[in-house]
DNA sequence: GAAGTGATGTTTTTT
DNA sequence: ACATCACTTC
């Protein structure tokens, strides 16, 4: 932000032909399909940044995205180009967006604007209680799969009320030893509603429902937004495809939306996550003049890469036809590591950055290590820390799913919504004050048979005099932080319910090493809080202020129109930042450091050198995913994108044997190293060297052995092609 | 109400 | 291997 005048220089000329269309076609339905390091963010960011240079208002636009860290740096992009107004932009992720609109909206819906954002963990304890309370099975009623089922209805716009007329479904429960499955649901929804939270699900789902009942607020804001972008379009669900349909299809519209996908790069599918959308989308919009572009040039690997990642990406089934190509020259070939087991994997991929560092001088942060599980993580550690090579893994606990910060948190959320029950049950005898399970039980079913928070059963119910007592000194410390919370800053207030609390002291009772590093991390959470009181950022979405000139409710929480305009320092402004927040987010850390992390979270990313880890049959493809092709089909997605995450340098390593879930096993090669052709493959690799029969979808036609001595084997492709996987006489290697 | 013991089930996870 | 959790025992 250095310069506020708006720069002049034709940030069109830095797109390609295709790349310049897709952004200055403004008008209308388009759909982009974007390879993998096609310029899709730039097309993106260029395209609204042409709007605004061509006199829209940036706060008419809205640009959904998955992650705040892709968001936040969308706003950076545009500001680069058109100066501090790009940052007025509605950037941002579905649920952080949506859940403006809600806090905005609230009355509408029966909520409190200042409700609760339940987590993961939240929602799985409330089916945890839910079940525990009907003496359900614990078996059968697994609280993650009800949870999953629970989320993908709300996916899939499926209420409770509506669920029991679905005879497939209920079915399904029968069959699956579930048949209250639906009574859960019910209660799951009545007990966040009660407790004046939203989880996730909700976030996406209440809006729908908004607009679904309430023609005039949908119509606002339709008429606020006159530009609509969607980012990582394969990875919307039924519900968000919908909704995004409410914005935008409605008569008269003139349907400018803008969604940018690649099918191919699907990976969330076990999330509920559908490529259909786009197909649906392609459909929807045909009437109204969709136009279609596809980004096919690959700014980001070689050659080698590129086509392997294309081969690969041949053994789907379904996709959509693109060609992706590179210009950058064929590069170096691919590498395949074979180890012994997995410790001997983690050595020679340390061995191998070693060289690679010495012989290209890469820096670490040029470098990842990607694996499929998280669990894998270890020996590389283990191995760069042997070569003392500086090291980063993302992914694991994250910091505020840390039992001592989320304590913090619940007091915290405690003091600015007291119907909050799961931050009630959290530390209601945390510490300890002599109010046991028995006691917590018989308060749950109360509110549970009156409808109403734990917290008025608090007030309003009879119990025996100690525990009356107890209770009593509990209500009055949470009634004493919610008024300090009404004048004060968030850091003041959170210090004071910190040491009020007794957490503090709680935590500083243990000396152990762990004890210790908890109460570092309540130090920190503080600091966070502070930094976030001290932090200026205007965040001001043009809603209320002086631009929009629309009607909106102030937030009665901070007497301010906008719930995150500029200078809300409260308590209940800052929860309301950190509940959709992830660390990957405030993980501003620079550094040379190798990054290890799942190929999940590598995705969006680039690094000069990839190392993809563990390819062996049961690990990646995954033992989970055999039971149908779909699933294979989205670990070879998987695949493909961990391939192109490298520009230059991409080794594949696996190993014959690895402990896993205790026990050592052994594994073939997985059958996607087979997948690519050995042309790519540089002259030493292992590649072929099964001893048990593949299980991939090519039938195994005969054995040979290979120019190298590798005994193979020939594959049939689903085309009847009988391709061999090493190059022919003569093609050797790149050195 | 706490502390100890044995059985159990393991992916990925933007929010 | 490891964490979680139901259940026992004090």
């Amino acid at each position: 932000m250095t310069s506020p005048v708006p720069q002049q220089r034709n940030y069109l000329d830095e797109l390609n032909n295709i790349q310049r269309q897709a952004a200055t076609q403004i008008d209308g339905p388009v759909l982009v399909v974007a390879g993998p390091g096609s310029g899709k963010t730039r097309v993106l960011t260029y395209r609204i940044a042409h709007m605004i240079q061509s006199g829209m208002a940036p706060w008419e636009i809205m640009a959904l995205t998955f992650t705040n860290k892709s968001a936040k740096e969308m706003k950076e992009r545009i500001t680069k180009v058109v100066g501090p107004r790009g940052e007025r932009v509605w950037a941002g992720t579905f649920h952080s967006l949506f859940a403006k609109i809600l806090r905005v909206e609230a009355e509408h819906i029966g909520y409190p604007s200042n409700f609760t954002i339940y987590d993961s963990d939240d929602t799985k304890s409330v089916v945890t209680a839910i079940i525990n309370e009907m003496n359900l099975n614990k078996e059968q009623y697994n609280a993650n799969t009800i949870k999953s089922r629970i989320s993908s209805c709300k996916s899939n716009l499926i209420t409770p009320k509506m669920y029991v007329t679905r005879a497939d479904m209920m079915e399904d429960d029968k069959a699956a030893k579930r048949p209250f499955f639906h009574q859960i649901y019910e209660k799951y929804v009545a007990r966040c509603k009660r407790s004046g939270a939203m989880d996730f699900d909700d976030l996406l789902f209440r809006l729908y429902e908004l607009f679904q009942n309430h023609p005039a607020v949908t119509n606002k804001y339709r008429q606020k937004f006159k530009y609509l972008m969607v980012d990582e379009f394969q990875d919307t669900n039924h519900l968000q495809y919908s909704i995004v349909k409410k914005f935008i299809s409605y008569e008269g519209s003139p349907r400018n939306i803008c969604v940018v996908g690649d099918d191919a790069q699907s990976i969330y599918a076990f999330r509920g996550a559908t490529i259909q959308n786009i197909l649906d989308y392609e459909n929807d919009f045909k009437p109204h003049g969709i136009r279609i572009f596809k980004l096919e040039q690959n700014y980001r690997s070689t050659e080698h890469i590129v086509q392997a990642a294309n081969e690969v990406i041949s053994f789907n089934r379904n996709q959509i036809q693109k060609t992706i190509f590179s210009d950058k020259g064929e590069g170096q070939r691919i590498r395949v590591i074979r180890a012994i087991t997995d410790s001997e994997e983690g050595k020679r991929v340390a061995d191998a950055i070693m060289e690679q560092k010495n012989r290209w001088h890469l820096a670490n942060k040029e470098i990842a290590i990607l694996y499929r599980t998280n669990a894998q993580s270890r020996v590389f550690e283990e191995w760069m820390r042997h070569y003392n090579v500086q090291y980063r893994v993302y992914g694991g606990m994250s910091f505020y799913q840390r039992k001592e910060v989320k304590d913090l948190i619940a007091y915290l959320r405690l003091a600015i919504n007291q119907q909050d029950d799961e931050a009630l049950r959290r530390v209601i005898n945390y510490p300890k004050r002599a109010i046991g399970g028995t006691t917590i039980d018989k308060i749950a079913a109360t509110a549970d048979s009156h409808s109403m928070p734990m917290w008025k059963v608090l007030t309003q119910v009879d119990f025996p005099a100690r525990t009356r007592s107890a209770i009593d000194h509990f209500v009055a410390m949470i009634k004493d932080f919610s008024e300090k919370a009404k004048s004060h800053d968030a850091h003041v207030v959170a210090e004071y319910i910190a040491r009020r609390s007794g957490l503090m002291d709680e935590l500083k009772q243990d000396t152990t090493v762990e004890g210790i590093q908890r109460l570092d991390n309540i130090t920190s959470l503080l600091d966070g809080i502070k930094t976030f009181v001290e932090n200026d950022v205007v965040e001001d979405f043009g809603f209320g202020i002086a631009d929009s000139g629309l009607e909106d409710a102030p937030n009665p929480q901070s007497g301010i129109r906008n719930p995150e305009s500029a200078m809300d320092k409260s308590l209940a402004a800052y929860l309301q930042n950190i509940a959709l927040m992830t660390d990957q987010d405030d993980q501003t850390k620079e550094g040379d450091y190798v990054t290890l992390m799942s190929v999940h979270s590598a995705k969006g990313l680039e690094f000069k050198s990839v190392f993809i880890t563990g390819l062996e049959e049961q690990l990646f493809p995954s033992f989970m995913s055999f039971d149908t092709p779909e699933g294979l089909d989205e670990e070879r997605r998987l695949f493909y994108v961990a391939i192109t995450r490298a520009e230059q340098f991409l080794t594949l390593s696996y190993a014959a044997s690895r402990y896993r879930f205790g026990q050592e096993r052994s594994n073939p090669p997985s059958r996607f190293l087979d997948e690519i052709n050995m042309a790519h493959l540089d002259a030493s690799s292992p590649i072929g060297s099964r001893s048990a029969a593949p299980a991939g979808k090519f039938e195994r036609a005969h054995a040979h052995a290979a120019p190298d001595g590798w005994f193979r084997t020939i594959k049939k492709r689903r085309d009847g092609q009988l391709q061999a996987p090493w190059p022919a006489a003569g093609g050797g290697a790149a050195h």
